[in-house]
DNA sequence: TTGTAGGCGTTATCAA
DNA sequence: TTGATAACGCCTACAA
């Protein structure tokens, strides 16, 4: 591979000079760039990232951590968080943290070592303090982590509010939902929280079911769906934390002969593409997930500018009305 | 952050040293390499691996083109590649082509000046040589670009074999095959031929619809399928190029009224999470994802330390029996 | 307007 | 066994 010395011998300058060319710093005739640009293009000389993040301590990299990117709503998060990244002259590496603790920290580690310019973080395994440490531009989605720290995440729990309220005005009486662990901390536990404060103002009260510690894991759905079913025969509302519980459930409804919408009303978190696809198509309340990727990558653009940001930043959701109402 | 330099003063040895005990290089007593770790515990250090790859013309990352993480193949098909490359001590930078093929230039460029250490590309909008000219290690996915780029597949003609007699067993004599472009030229498209030759074997033709140049056009599904339903009202069994390709059938069933396998039976491609999710679950071929993406990171990995590969790395698929045929 | 020289943080080649 | 010192490829004062 050629490099700047190759460029400038090329040229018949110094190096100094295609380098400036090359940043389009400082005063240079015309002629001279015509020249540089020629001899770039005979040798197709492009410049070595590494040696110019090494010497601007700037890697342009941004480094995204999720739990998986298999699961689709990650996976159209990082979607356009590659886009927008990629707009802004961004390179994104992709962690799966599989939601184990070691992988989680260790990839911190190698980011920082990496000299990545900002980290995304939509896997939250460790502590708090664990993320403090990282002097790094950092931006986190449905966790607050401390005062400083900018997260994103949507209305979480107006979200729950609006699905019950879906779910009575369709005539629903016995509700449910199922969420993921309440002990992450996590601001999507405010689905919940939402739904049965909405329900209480309709004077309905609901079963609040929730997942392992790990949130993702789908034989747990299935117990938890099993369970629902044997002990609330009568359920007749269920609000899922996401869209793939709710498939899970419709699922369920159908293996127990429990039609949907017409015995059970089935209300999914997310909006994903998954939801339309779905047989009958999901009601379900949306995210902005393009809108939250673009920003997460924006509140890291900014803080490597040395902007100070807003810590909270919450989308609104809507409510989309498919046939499981 | 520390530096080398640090370290060493810290430890009253000198940066080769420390470079030592850092990379366990070369004769090193216990009680010096007991000295240079404690001094780096103490000062939180970690080596700076742009200067690492810089000085080792080897910077552990592994680029990855494809159209979109967005579509669920290419979601879990990353996840696995992300699983098997952390394994391996190597990075994912990760690509969304978009199948735009302006972007997926400037990304290989851009993986280039990166000096990534291989690439693997499951987006294919260029022409062969483009990919020729990157002098670097390269894998594909379903392409052939030239004998010796290695690829990597599933069996796609046997899949469409077996497509093909699942459902003329269960007793379709309509078929249909709803595909990508052949003009794209890629082993993908050997699906459908495999499901035509498999058919005529019984003696029955079948229709054969592609899409537009984007395969990935969720639009233009529907469109096909609307036009399939007029044309050809009686169609009775439908093998998809894809799981997605197949839900979109299934909806578009479900609209017209035609029950499902009642009707018309159906069979994907890939088995993807989605497709036992569907209602009625998706009977489908199932490509060895997960071997796919580890062969893939195996064979860059390989071809990273010298050796030669083999072009053709073929994988067994798997016929599974769902509840749409 | 252009060039020289030192630095970014490591690794690698010699000596000692 | 350990230590100077020159790369790796680029950027950037400072000079000219």
């Amino acid at each position: 591979m050629p490099t700047i010395k190759d460029v400038a011998m090329k040229a018949g300058v110094s190096v100094t000079t295609v380098s400036r060319v090359l940043n389009n710093r400082g005063y240079l005739s015309e002629a001279l760039k015509l020249k540089v640009h020629r001899a770039m293009e005979e040798l197709n000389y492009r410049p070595n990232e590494l040696a110019r993040s090494l010497s601007r301590s700037k890697s342009n990299i941004i480094g995204l951590i999720i739990p998986h990117v298999s699961l689709p709503f990650f996976a159209e998060l990082t979607s356009h968080i590659e886009e927008h990244a990629y707009r802004c002259g961004y390179k994104l590496l992709l962690c799966n943290s599989q939601q184990d603790k070691g992988k989680e920290l260790e990839y911190i580690d190698m980011l920082r070592a990496s000299r990545v310019d900002g980290i995304i973080m939509g896997s939250h395994t460790l502590e708090v303090e664990d993320y403090l440490q990282m002097n790094l531009p950092l931006v986190t989605f449905d966790r607050r982590l401390s005062p400083d720290i900018p997260y994103v995440c949507s209305d979480n729990y107006h979200g729950g509010e609006l699905a019950a309220t879906l779910l009575i005005e369709k005539g629903c009486r016995r509700l449910a939902h199922i969420g993921g662990h309440p002990a992450l901390n996590l601001l999507s536990s405010l689905r919940g929280d939402g739904f049965a404060a909405a329900a209480a103002r309709h004077g309905l009260s609901c079963t609040l079911l929730h997942t392992d510690y790990n949130s993702f894991d789908f034989a747990a759905y299935e117990a938890l769906l099993s369970r629902l079913f044997q002990e609330c025969p009568d359920i007749d509302g269920i609000f899922a934390g996401s869209d793939i519980i709710a498939a899970y459930t419709l699922k369920a409804c159908r293996e127990r002969g429990r039609t949907v919408p017409g015995d059970v009303k089935i209300v999914g978190y997310d909006g994903i593409n998954l939801s339309g696809l779905l047989t009958p198509p999901l009601s379900t309340i949306r995210q902005p997930i393009e809108a939250m990727g673009q920003l997460a990558v924006e509140l890291i653009v900014r803080q490597v500018r040395g902007e100070t940001v807003a810590a909270e930043h919450k989308l609104p959701v809507e409510q989309v009305e498919g046939e499981t109402t």
